[in-house]
DNA sequence: CAGGAAAATTGAGGTAAATCAAGCTGCTTC
DNA sequence: GAAGCAGCTTGATTTACCTCAATTTTCCTG
């Protein structure tokens, strides 16, 4: 069951920007759902039957083994989409990491969307590769500096950096305790490649070297 | 550059029974290639515009690092598809593991094969992101047990398993050294879960204490 | 602006898997 | 069917990361 389920809130959609260009022009607005922090959007065993597009805040996808070690497989920020699944079933959970607003896509019955789903199921498909090469092959100094990398990029290139997710997500993410992912920032802040801000923002001061890093 | 871009060979399609239910009733059939054992099919930057089903062999999709540290993201096996990529260039190298032919369905320009595509995207989104638990959470038996496992349910879920690939393959799909995939083979077989016939095909006496392992 | 709890950092010690190093097995080739 | 070699297995040792434990920092809440 859902242990949040209450707290979803349908907003009227106008309320919102359309601040990321409409990628699915021919299906009319959808509504935007808001759920806070910690909140589920949706379980895995549940029936799957709609995509997501993140509005505001940050969605963290995830996987659980049986005594509790958990994956994340994805983190999804403003503007990137999630949720669709092979089969009717959803196979992982996501949770809203901070406030957040989701814009859901219901599957109208019959209504083909494969020529809009297909070009996101296939980014996602090459960044869940991507990431098997890091947390198959890669060092924990390689792997935060590919997750530093690539959040950077996905937020535009600049220096500074927002990490919406704990440690313990970052963990989760990379395949590393708090521990390790503690000490290698340590590690990055004492070599001068990053600044730490505060807890959720960082500073890339050697983007260069912070590239080289992750390979 | 292809190193072995001359060990391709057209077949006549006749000669090959349509073992596998077509699953590209539209398309007209495609000439299947040929690719000895270790050719290459497609390398990491080159342009794609085509899709690949296995007709018969094994082939491996990785990508590399600098150094030459190696992820084999997915193995395919006959009847499998793979190589659709998110925009027009290949992102990682496929080779055939054996001697395999490949059909070979091109992009018709204009086609809209995104029909045809999404649940083979989908599909293989779905198995990359499990990957990702293997490789980010699960230690070395959990790892080989899981591989037994798939590797026997995508055969039919018979007893005997062919492993077409080597453990230098293996170890580089489980994020392992070829070592460390050899000792848990090793102990697998002293609990008696599973028998080696050979280098290249095992056993699975005990198939719920295989799946136990797996997680 | 306390006071308290949660999250993050830091340290010490342990361990699973990597690395280094021999051997062994089972192909291919003549 | 012997020689040669690549692939695999086994053993000894090292190491990167984990685990356990203690602070410290940050962020709530009143």
């Amino acid at each position: 069951m859902h242990t949040h389920s209450t707290s979803r809130i349908s907003l009227p959609s106008h309320s919102l920007q359309p601040i990321l260009p409409t990628v699915f022009d021919p299906t009319p607005l959808q509504p935007v759902s808001f759920f806070p922090a910690g909140s589920e959007i949706y379980a895995q065993g549940e029936r799957a039957g709609a995509f997501y597009q993140v509005e505001f805040g940050a969605v963290r996808v995830y996987r659980l083994l049986a005594d509790g070690r958990r994956q994340i497989s994805a983190f999804h920020l403003a503007g990137e989409t999630f949720g669709f699944e092979a089969d009717t079933t959803h196979h992982f959970f996501a949770e809203a990491i901070n406030a957040t607003g989701v814009r859901v896509f219901r599957f109208a019955t019959g209504a083909d969307i494969s020529r809009q789903l297909l070009p996101l199921a296939l980014k996602g498909l090459t960044r869940a590769q991507e990431h098997l090469l890091v947390l198959g092959r890669q060092n924990a100094i390689e792997r935060v500096a590919a997750f530093l990398v690539d959040m950077a990029e996905r937020q535009g290139g600049l220096q500074q950096v927002e990490l919406p997710m704990s440690r313990m997500d970052i963990g989760d993410y990379l395949g590393l305790t708090i521990e390790t992912v503690s000490r290698v920032f340590t590690r990055l802040k004492d070599k001068g490649v990053i600044r730490l801000l505060n807890l959720r923002s960082i500073e890339i001061t050697k983007h260069d070297a912070l590239h080289a890093m992750s390979e």
